[in-house]
DNA sequence: CAGAATCCTTCGGGATACTG
DNA sequence: CAGTATCCCGAAGGATTCTG
């Protein structure tokens, strides 16, 4: 399987195609809250090849855009789009999954003792 | 990076370790529809070896359930759990994006044409 | 700082054939 | 029908080094 996205007829499946990478969920999650910098979305745990990777897939579908502020020293921004923006749903309804039903097993100084 | 879903301390990332794989994403999208059987599954383009694999996670998950048939020939049928339809929010936003953002380029006998 | 280049390994997927 | 077993390959990822 797996042809061109946008040669399925499911919109679930071309968005799917898109989206459905752990690495790309992660930056998008980190550009919600703001304009970020390669360094900064580098500290969530993605080697740099993968980043720079992912941001050209995400810049080229015009889900994020770069932006090169003439400083010294040159400063690079990536930022959602009015497209990219529009993911928020999809990453809301993760959060709210996610909180409800994959909670974090908590260890507490009890169950660590009960657990062994 | 990539280590236990259920180490992460943020709610997207750890869903997103789970579902962020095409296959799971097509057949949540198939069982939402209601309960399908292994061949019906099948004929979305997943192979048996891909398929059997991902049903096996996603029963592991607790968001699909297996029920056998005691029937002749033997049934066999694949379910959402209630943990797997409160995934129904995830599926309608990446609808809704794909219908929105994705559209199909449109193959009409005159940008046929144009196109050339 | 924002990446590109290289290397190396492993994992995942397609195809196909087989079985209780 | 509902899978499992094998084979085989390419692509993807981690780590590290380098650079305009």
């Amino acid at each position: 399987m797996m042809t061109q996205a946008s040669d399925i007829a499911c919109p679930i499946q071309r968005a799917a195609m898109l989206f459905a990478d752990v690495y790309i969920i992660i930056i998008l999650r980190d550009l919600m809250s703001g304009p970020k910098r390669f360094t900064a979305l580098q500290q969530s745990g993605i080697n740099p090849r993968i980043l720079s990777q992912r941001l050209r897939k995400l810049t080229r579908e015009g889900v994020i855009a770069r932006t090169r502020f003439a400083e010294r020293p040159p400063r690079v921004e990536y930022a959602l789009t009015e497209k990219g923006s529009a993911l928020l749903p999809v990453l809301d309804a993760l959060k709210n999954f996610g909180e409800k039903f994959l909670a974090i097993p908590e260890i507490t100084e009890d169950s660590q003792t009960i657990l062994q």
